[in-house]
DNA sequence: GGTGCACGTTAGCGATGACTAACATCCGTG
DNA sequence: CACGGATGTTAGTCATCGCTAACGTGCACC
């Protein structure tokens, strides 16, 4: 039915990835529960039990989507404060990699503070773990720039900027990705910045 | 096998409040289609289908929830923004508003933005029709201040504020409410001021 | 003190959805 | 060329869920 294929397994990767996103794009829009999975091999021009060969089932799906996530956003932070001259440099380019990411996967990035509530128990503790860590990174940073600031204020702050950054799938069309990173940018900088003020 | 009742209008009003209260708390945990009704039923001690003598249906239970969020809101910022001396005092006050709100409801905030999908098409308009409303007062409190910055950026901004602030259901435990409420605000307030910054 | 309505119950129906079974097809490989 | 595994199909099973039906029961009110 469709064109001709290099190798099983490119193929077999790329239907992989090609049913984490079209899954992503619908739990985004409708909820984990609220999509079949008839609709999910019908986005990506298959049908129904067919994912089965790929994924063990619908649980799994989304726990291996909201896992890859959590581990690349994690693994982005370390890599991006691990090679930064500084606090100061770290924290931009922490904000840069998270705005990049929420600008381009909206839909995982909705679906990965969204779902997580129906992630079996197992993979869920995982999740949460490297979701921590990225936290971490990011209360780190900021407390070697204000090492005065209690740690749990820094903790609410960077939940509150995280609010903010993934906030982008909300005003999809009123601003171009060009615009809209550098507003994010300033506007996320602005608020760390008054909220280690005066504590 | 409850407790006497002092009216029946009283006792009515009371349980449907309660049950959208419950219902309130179990769709921002587990998603709409996540929720059997019997839960939401057994959350206020009655059991299943008893919630249709109050209710026609989930899916009105739903658009009810989220009309009476959708028009409060509304509702408070006009209310503000009429009463307050200044653009100044009138940003002040939505913040405190919103932060109000977003403290004291947070399975409301949630829903709020993650359900609307649900809606049925007729009551879904309604609710988009109020929520930018009331993202219009914000837009124009924010205008008088600064009539220099496209009102496109404005919009992109106020969005991205409402992030910010809603975003406390996933710093819960962090900050007690007494501290996050002037957290948030300062947070937000200092975003918008670099929103409008160098346009 | 009967009557009607508000409010609840349990039983069951029909639809849907996750998953399995059984079978087909393509394609690389010995 | 036979074989086997990867990948798909359709049909069917079983559980769940929204909702309706039929049936209590207490309480306000004439």
């Amino acid at each position: 039915m469709t064109t001709a294929s290099a190798s099983p397994t490119r193929n077999r990767r790329n239907r992989r990835a090609e049913i984490l996103e079209a899954a992503a794009r619908l739990f985004a829009a409708r909820g984990f529960h609220g999509v079949p999975i008839e609709d999910i091999g019908a986005a990506v021009g298959v049908s129904g039990p067919a994912l089965y060969r790929h994924f063990s089932g619908k649980d799994a799906l989304l726990s291996e989507m909201l896992l890859d996530v959590s581990s690349r956003l994690r693994e982005s932070a370390v890599t991006v404060v691990t090679t930064s001259p500084g606090p100061e440099e770290s924290l931009d380019a922490l904000l840069a990699a998270h705005i990049t990411f929420a600008l381009e996967q909206p839909a995982l990035i909705t679906v990965h503070d969204r779902e997580l509530g129906n992630v079996p128990e197992r993979e869920r503790r995982q999740i949460r773990r490297l979701q921590r860590l990225y936290v971490e990174e990011w209360v780190t940073v900021l407390a070697e720039l204000h090492p005065s600031c209690p740690a749990a204020r820094l903790r609410a702050a960077t939940h509150a900027v995280f609010g903010l950054l993934n906030s982008t799938p909300h005003s999809a069309g009123e601003l171009p990705a060009q615009r809209m990173r550098p507003l994010l940018h300033a506007m996320a900088r602005a608020a760390l910045t008054a909220a280690v003020k005066d504590h």
